[in-house]
DNA sequence: TATTGTTATACTCTATAACTATA
DNA sequence: TATAGTTATAGAGTATAACAATA
């Protein structure tokens, strides 16, 4: 009898339970693909995200990558130290503060970012190709609705951890 | 004219495109919010993931699990020392191989285990509560189908990278 | 001869703390 | 005094290669 009561909250609640582990798997495979993509480049996710800032925002200091990228700025001086080396981007001096530098792309760190930026939309068509107009929408739409909840927890445990 | 003959497809791209970011943001809230949990607990993810095959499938050999967790011999190492000393696992003899050896969850092992499978489901619940149990079954539709697509690319790309 | 786990070595990401040059 | 970036040091995950004990 109380299997009949129960059925729809017990259903959903195991149906939950197996998508966020659709969800966990979907994350780690994306990652994964991602990173080998990067490394056929040279490059790890960390020393891409940085180019992809610079791309997207031109020149910044390390100051401002540090607060970007949520990391140290000790941490971007290794990450920007090993792009120098590897001919991606280079440390030019600020217009006016002589403390700060500013992190500038090479043309072969652009040719890398417009490339990545490329292989990036190029995923994007495959992965949804041949899915109806609108099983997409209600896809996304869902999406966007959870991805608001996990803000929400996210900025909440940064500002109380 | 051109726009109107290529609108449909133009929008279905963008629309694959945010949604992919979409997707790479929620990957991303996961994984750090599944962190966070675990570093309250003295885990990282590594350790947490050697803890969670164990959970589930008893005892194993070090060679087991540097297949479960794909990556080196070498590697389950350091991970089983770290949790050795930390008190989560012991490394048993192998009854019959006295090559191998059994890593085995201890008390506090299991305690952990269980203490984040339960707050696994929690999450999951929480990050679901709301939503129609229609729309639920859609978006986990098409998560199928997307992790189907991306399983294959996964699989292939390790057998020829 | 093949396999299991280890020592040795190295690279990457990340962090805190102390310090230099500049604002 | 505060800020930008560095040196110094450390922990964690990961990898390859060489080696021991055992199968």
């Amino acid at each position: 009898m109380n299997s009949i009561h129960n059925e729809g909250r017990s259903l959903s609640s195991v149906k939950a339970g197996q998508t966020v582990e659709r969800l966990f798997e979907l994350a780690i495979l994306l990652v994964d693909g991602l990173e080998g993509g990067l490394a056929s480049r040279g490059l790890t996710r960390a020393r891409a995200e940085l180019i992809w800032q610079l791309h997207h925002q031109g020149p910044l200091t390390q100051r401002t990558l540090s607060q970007a990228l949520r990391c140290t700025p000790r941490n971007v001086t290794t990450l920007v130290d090993a792009l120098q080396a590897d001919g991606f981007v280079t440390r030019e001096a600020h217009p006016t503060d002589r403390r700060a530098t500013l992190v500038t792309l090479t043309a072969q760190g652009r040719e890398t970012a417009t490339e990545m930026q490329a292989g990036y939309q190029q995923f994007a068509r495959s992965l949804f190709e041949g899915l109806a107009a609108d099983d997409l929408a209600s896809f996304a739409a869902v999406l966007e609705q959870l991805l608001g909840r996990l803000r929400n927890v996210a900025s909440a445990t940064r500002e109380q951890p």
